[in-house]
DNA sequence: CGCGTTTGACCAGCGC
DNA sequence: GCGCTGGTCAAACGCG
């Protein structure tokens, strides 16, 4: 795919340039800054982003002085320029050119200050990547000791007694290309159909030859759907991904409409969402994901795409019949906050496995230590940003999840072989990059999420889409009524 | 004129 | 079989 390059436009696949480019507000700040006279508006930004991350200070300052010091540079040069035509006689000439210099300069260092603030945000982001890559080696370590000891404990089998679930199959999925090898994954090489898929622990009327298990696991991971909630008065949220509206439906029970959306991204993409907002509270925005994406995605849809995949595996691997073998939310909720709870449930009673993200609660139970101001970038406070990032918080939870849930069922939830796990799972809750990292950005997108002022329109930013995504959402901007008649 | 949205029609599944 | 509902299709329409 397309390696991100870093000229000024922005890069049309890559979400947090995109958002730093295109976040208006930001733009706005900037221009504040400017006119307000460079340092004070300026000073603040840098403080700030140097808190956020808790990246090295020094780092970002020598970004941010480097800003500086070309400004410097150019106010020097200014004036000088200044100092020379202060020879000539012409003072009105005079005054107007070194208005223009230092115009310029400001302009220059603002661009400064854009490039050191974008480096700052590529090396959050980055380190917010490696935080997850950390966090997934650790768990396929585990998850690997795991299965030796399955294994071992399968020779000898039903000396366990349940032997319910093998989480093996689990292990397999790669993160790293959730996009097209996730499908690749599920239907060739997890192999999963043929072991995973025991009677019981497959999805009702699926599965047979293991050529058919791929199309039943295509057709499972289809049912199965993840459902986002949140807090958005701007009509659909942007994930990455490019949809197409295909129609629309009142729903029983609801008086706002269903959209119905088809992913665009690649010709045959079966992945498709609805849109409804919630019947009780019209500021809740149901954001339904099914199926698996079929082409390259960008970062940000990758990461919806695998939210998406990881629910829909773990409700395929798990997809007992019964509700209760499926789901144990406390268990899922604590795995992925370990501070918190119920913001991940999973409905069985729903016509289709459902996992849900609800990002409407309050962020108080997030005890975590936050930084003093929120996660300004790769995420901007804008609804859409928060359901774009949201699965990059949670995609990888919920990938964990997946591993957990599955372990869960295979150890009967015997704490005694959980403890493993269990002291995996706390290690990482309590390890401070890692809790501070989840925990800044999921109370910037909660915090976002609950922002009165965030639901306008102008925060069509059209996260980490291509830059064509914005028409279809654009034109939905246009007329959210539409969607909350 | 092309593309995306709108919207009524159509179809399938389900319950009675 | 009938009606209801959810989901999809496709012609009409609107916008840039």
């Amino acid at each position: 795919m397309e390696d991100q390059p870093s000229p000024p436009p922005p890069p049309p696949t890559i979400q947090f340039p995109v958002n730093l480019m295109k976040d208006k507000r930001k733009v706005i700040d900037e221009m504040d800054f400017f006119s307000d006279k460079k340092d004070g508006g300026a000073t603040a930004e840098e403080a700030n982003t140097a808190v956020h991350f808790s990246e090295p200070n020094s780092m970002l300052n020598f970004n941010v002085n480097t800003g500086l010091h070309l400004l410097t540079a150019a106010n020097t040069g200014s004036d000088q320029s200044i100092m020379e035509e202060g020879v000539s006689s012409n003072s009105e000439g005079k005054r107007a050119k070194s208005e223009l210099v230092v115009l310029q300069a400001e302009l220059e260092r603002m661009n400064s200050e854009n490039r050191g603030l974008r480096e700052s945000l590529n090396q959050a982001t980055n380190n917010i990547n490696n935080l997850q890559m950390h966090l997934m080696t650790l768990m396929q370590q585990q998850q690997q000791q795991q299965q030796q000891s399955d294994h071992d404990s399968e020779d000898h089998k039903n000396v366990n007694g349940n032997g319910l679930m093998v989480p093996r199959q689990f292990m397999d999925l790669g993160l790293a290309a959730v996009g097209e090898a996730d499908e690749a994954s599920l239907s060739t090489s997890e192999g999963r159909s043929d072991q995973d898929q025991s009677p019981e622990n497959k999805v009702p009327k699926l599965g047979h030859s293991p050529k058919s298990a791929d199309q039943t696991a295509d057709a499972t991971m289809r049912k199965a759907r993840v459902s986002v909630r949140a807090r958005s008065e701007a009509p659909m949220i942007t994930d990455g991904c490019q949809w197409r509206k295909y129609g629309q439906k009142m729903a029983k029970g609801n008086p706002c409409p269903r959209a119905y959306y088809r992913c665009t991204m690649a010709a045959g993409c079966p992945v498709r969402k609805q849109v409804q907002r919630c019947a009780e509270d019209k500021t809740i925005l149901i954001t339904t994901y099914e199926g698996n994406h079929n082409h390259p995605l960008p970062p940000a849809a990758m990461a919806m795409a695998s939210t998406t995949s990881s629910a829909a595996r773990m409700l395929l691997s798990g997809s007992m019949p019964s509700a209760d073998g499926l789901m144990n939310s406390n268990f899922l909720a604590r795995t992925l906050l370990p501070c918190s709870s119920s913001m991940a449930t999973i409905s069985a009673s729903a016509p289709f496995p459902t996992v849900t993200l609800d990002l409407t609660q309050s962020p108080n139970p997030l005890q975590f230590p936050r930084p003093s101001n929120q996660f300004p970038m790769p995420f901007g406070n804008t609804p859409q940003n928060i359901a774009a990032a949201l699965p990059q918080i949670f995609g990888q939870a919920l990938y964990n999840q997946s591993k957990f849930s599955g372990l869960q069922m295979s150890q009967d939830m015997h704490q005694g072989q959980n403890s493993q796990l269990s002291d995996t799972v706390n290690a990482l809750a309590t390890n401070p990059n890692f809790t501070a990292a989840l925990a800044a950005a999921i109370t910037s997108l909660i915090g976002g999420g609950s922002s009165p002022n965030n639901g306008s329109d102008n925060n069509n930013t059209d996260v980490g889409t291509t830059t064509s995504n914005g028409s279809g959402n654009h034109k939905l901007n246009t007329s959210p009524s539409k969607l909350w008649n």
